[in-house]
RNA sequence: GCGGGCGUGGCGGAACCGGUAGACGCAGCGGACUUAAAAUCCGCUUUUCCGUAAGGAAAGUGCGGGUUCGAGUCCCGCCGUCCGUACCA
């Protein structure tokens, strides 16, 4: 046991790192996997090593310390790791511009960071720390990506991609910013590259019906994944091309076979029910028609080269004029062959989409409204409400509902059941099939980067793409590699590339494409729950730690890490290698740490140590003049309104800090970092201090009002940790502090002080140790029982009732709690304001709601 | 445009299921202790009005309506703001 000098001020510096080596020693947070606990898991998102941790970060893994600390002090066998998103870009970057390796310049990252984690005292099983860039990590992956292919989820074909042609490099859609690659600044080029997928859309239906399920996400980021995956059900049908009976001859020789138009083409619609509406019919420019169209008539292709040109930014997207080439070809109207549409090539299709073809109908959908305007083209109305059949279509297409009108047999039905009564035809007639169709893609997993997980594949002329046996993994990243050139080294290493077929034994070559690191944090939490060094990860102990109870991190990851992360637990699982198929249980997305910005009369950002309030202005340390005082915003570098939390540890200590960021501010929304708060905190801690000391004091007796405050404090906090509302579990400690401050000597008050103390022990734990040791308890505290509320102290006998009248409060007055109606009524009525105000008049009515209220009509 | 969140004192925010609005903290003001400061402790702190005072009255949760004995909370219509997303056929 460890003996804890009283003393009247809690001492930081000394006590941080004294608690932080004893529950190394007692390897107290080391995740027990034989015991028969209930077993859970508490995560929150591990960080890319950037070089320093932020106060994003400290936010985040305090949260999840509380639970964590919470959940074992109530008797679970708690699973808190850490470890390290370590491959991506900036390793790269760090590279060319200061030419240290990207392994050196990350694993240096991981120490330091690790080293101000560390400082935080946050507890975590350290054993089970990873790093995704260490082979024997992204070796087991590369193991899963072969089982995936195996399994028929991975594939391997040609795609347009984004290509940056500085940096020689594949960029994703994200890295693209008003059609330049955000580094280098050059315009992105479309290419068609040979590029592995993971086959998510093969799970695309049970990504979005399973979000149901998710009961535990935040609505939001259901609705944000569900908009990703984007499902739409509707008819596909194909369009037989022939020549234009709107233009003279000519342009059947594009028809003739020779030229590579195809006969035909296929068109996806949600509206099949406006089909009767439909006045054109168009291509994307990438459409296999469009191109054949290109090849043969110079006019079309200086179109679509023109349309290339155009910004793919949001705003020019928006103010984008609807654009077509006439490529003198038409279709047949396949409810009445008698109309014919004119076929274009439209700037607006797009081929990733649907089957990159549509057909027009302007009346009710507003972007081909604008094209048929500017095109001449027909609008004829074919929904409308009773009564305005026969108002025209003028600029904005009419989308909402109505019955079917010019529409022949569809005529008087509404459109759900027009939209079924077009399938039905379609599909019995055999020109066309109800679909679903997906915005969702799959996911290219190819980069032209060194900083990545090698794809384990060879490439043999005569084989072709071959898997690496599994005994040859991992295959290794080399270590010498040179950045003086832009591009990826991997492809220009003297050596590495060069291996023998592994099934001919012919001279191959090396993939040197590399995984996007969103691979590699897809699978991280399984690797936490086991680590066998032989396999990716333990069936069975994957089954006892997954899924993770709570999952906590930025809404920044709200799409693409966790659809990512649900695909490819559903793979595994699908392939009989996991029994999950929902990886995070209770998801909890974090709001930022802001703080105010600060600009100088030059325009310059300020850093918050460059500037002071005097009275009610701002103004710059150094030069006295005065600050502009901007608004509260995320912490950045750029604004210079960041604050490292190693100088405030250094100065405030953890549990401080810790205070603060659960303090205030509900944990989903952001938090406003400010001098005043953090001191605050500090202050709490402090007086934290003064109340365990109270404890000292042996003083026999009870103290029925403090025990009930405190059993409420035991119930409210309980409940508040619960739903990570740790804003409010600070509020009600501060309250039992108060209570307890204000309480007279007595075993109570003893009592009382010592429970606070487990209370906050999740959320300010050095402290909480010290004191507990002060007060000669035995053990630690985060080993200590996690306080329980007495219902039978929860309910007071006397409660206190608002009197209104006419619903204005007018008095309150105690009563016996569980009075009846009548007691409750004479009891109010007979009260000296009550009967003044009511001056003998009658009431009309009377209103007692039990316990709570009074409220008398007159 | 579409989807979602939010709007409560000087500030961050509380308020179970419609029942005493403003808990708790920050800032501020006044006082105690001190040679002084820090720290600490005590008190006040939504606004306006009446009263020397004890106390009382009125208004008040973005705006306008509504339901109800009673609305921050429910309904209808707006406004503002933040986030996400977008030629998705």
């Amino acid at each position: 046991m460890m003996t804890v000098i009283p003393s009247d001020r809690f001492d930081s510096t000394a006590a941080d790192s004294r608690w932080q080596a004893r529950w190394d020693e007692a390897r107290t947070f080391v995740a027990d996997s034989s015991s028969n606990k209930p077993r859970t898991m508490i995560l929150e998102m591990f960080p890319y090593p950037s070089g320093r941790i932020h106060m994003g970060h400290v936010r985040n893994y305090t949260m999840g310390d509380v639970l964590a600390r919470a959940r074992r002090m109530q008797g679970h066998a708690v699973l808190h790791p850490m470890g390290w998103d370590a491959f991506g870009m900036p390793a790269e970057n760090a590279a060319m511009e200061r030419g240290v390796h990207p392994g050196d310049w990350t694993r240096q990252n991981i120490a330091a960071m690790r080293a101000q984690l560390k400082r935080l005292g946050l507890a975590i099983d350290w054993t089970r720390e990873i790093a995704t860039c260490e082979p024997d990590y992204y070796g087991h992956e590369q193991a899963l990506f072969l089982d995936l292919l195996a399994a028929g989820l991975v594939d391997r074909r040609d795609a347009w991609v984004n290509w940056d042609p500085v940096d020689n490099t594949v960029l994703a859609n994200e890295q693209v910013i008003d059609g330049r690659g955000w580094r280098s600044g050059a315009p992105v080029e479309r290419r068609k590259l040979t590029q592995w997928f993971f086959r998510i859309t093969q799970f695309a239906d049970e990504l979005a019906a399973d979000l149901a399920t998710l009961d535990q996400w935040p609505e939001k980021v259901r609705l944000m994944q569900e908009n990703w995956i984007g499902k739409s059900r509707g008819l596909k049908f194909r369009f037989d091309l022939a020549p234009s009976p709107f233009r003279g001859e000519g342009d059947s020789a594009l028809l003739s076979g020779e030229r590579g138009v195809p006969p035909s083409f296929e068109v996806f619609t949600t509206r099949p029910d406006t089909l009767f509406g439909a006045s054109f019919a168009a291509v994307a420019i990438d459409h296999p028609v469009a191109q054949a169209v290109a090849a043969a008539q110079p006019a079309a292709a200086r179109f679509i080269a023109d349309c290339r040109t155009s910004g793919t930014a949001a705003a020019e997207i928006e103010t984008a004029e609807k654009k077509g080439f006439d490529t003198g070809l038409s279709v047949a109207n396949p409810l009445d062959p008698t109309r014919k549409l004119p076929v274009f090539i439209a700037n607006f299709v797009l081929m990733d989409y649907g089957t990159g073809a549509i057909f027009g109908c302007p009346a009710h959908d507003q972007r081909d409204l604008d094209f048929a305007r500017k095109y001449m083209l027909a609008t004829p109305r074919v929904v409308a409400l009773p009564g305005e059949e026969n108002i025209p279509i003028g600029d904005e297409a009419y989308t909402g509902p109505g019955r079917l009108i010019n529409s022949g047999f569809l005529d008087g039905l509404e459109v759900e059941a027009g939209k079924a009564a077009v399938i039905a035809r379609a599909e019995a007639e055999r020109w066309g099939k109800g679909t679903t169709v997906f915005r969702l893609r799959d996911w290219g997993v190819s980069r032209q980067r060194y900083w990545g997980t090698p794809i384990p594949i060879i490439h043999c002329e005569a084989c072709g793409a071959v898997p690496v046996p599994r005994d040859q993994l991992p295959v290794v990243l080399p270590e010498d590699v040179s950045f003086d050139r832009p591009g990826n080294p991997l492809d220009r290493h003297p050596t590495w590339r060069n291996v023998q077929c592994p099934t001919c034994g012919k001279p191959a070559r090396r993939e040197t494409d590399t995984l996007d690191t969103f691979v590699d944090s897809s699978w991280y939490f399984i690797r936490f729950a086991s680590q066998p060094a032989d396999r990716p990860f333990d069936k069975a102990e994957a089954a006892a730690w997954l899924p993770i109870a709570q999952y906590i991190g930025g809404v920044e990851h709200a799409i693409l890490h966790l659809l990512y992360a649900r695909f490819f637990t559903r793979a595994l699982a699908s392939i009989g290698q996991l029994d999950a198929v929902e990886p995070f249980k209770g998801l909890f997305t974090q709001g930022m740490v802001t703080h105010e910005t600060y600009r100088s009369t030059e325009g310059q950002w300020l850093e918050p140590g460059q500037v002071e309030k005097r009275g009610e202005g701002w103004f710059e340390l150094l030069t006295g003049h005065p600050v502009e005082l901007g608004r509260s915003e995320k912490m950045s570098k750029s604004k210079k309104n960041v604050v490292d939390p190693d100088a405030i540890l250094d100065r405030y200590g953890a549990d401080a800090v810790r205070w603060f960021m659960l303090s205030d501010s509900p944990p989903e929304r952001d938090l406003a970092w400010s001098l005043a708060g953090i001191e605050g905190a500090a202050r709490f801690v402090q007086r934290l201090w003064r109340v365990a000391l109270l404890a000292q004091d042996t003083s026999p007796g009870a103290d029925g009002a403090l025990t009930r405050q405190l059993h409420r404090s035991i119930d409210g906090i309980t409940h508040d940790i619960d739903r990570l509302q740790f804003n409010k579990a600070v509020a009600r400690a501060y309250e039992l502090a108060n209570a307890i401050e204000k309480a007279a000597p007595s075993a109570a008050r003893a009592e009382a002080a010592k429970t606070l103390l487990r209370l906050v022990a999740p959320m300010v734990p050095h402290i909480a140790e010290e004191a507990w040791a002060m007060l000669g308890e035995r053990g630690l505290i985060a080993d200590a029982p996690w306080p329980a509320a007495d219902p039978e102290l929860l309910v007071d006998d006397e409660v206190t009732y608002a009197v209104q009248v006419n619903g204005k409060l007018r008095e309150t007055v105690t009563l016996a709690k569980g009075l009846g109606r009548p007691e409750v009524e004479a009891g109010v009525m007979a009260l000296p304001r009550i009967l003044t105000l009511m001056a003998g008049a009658t009431p009309k009515k009377v209103i007692v709601v039990p316990d709570r209220l009074v409220n008398i009509v007159v």
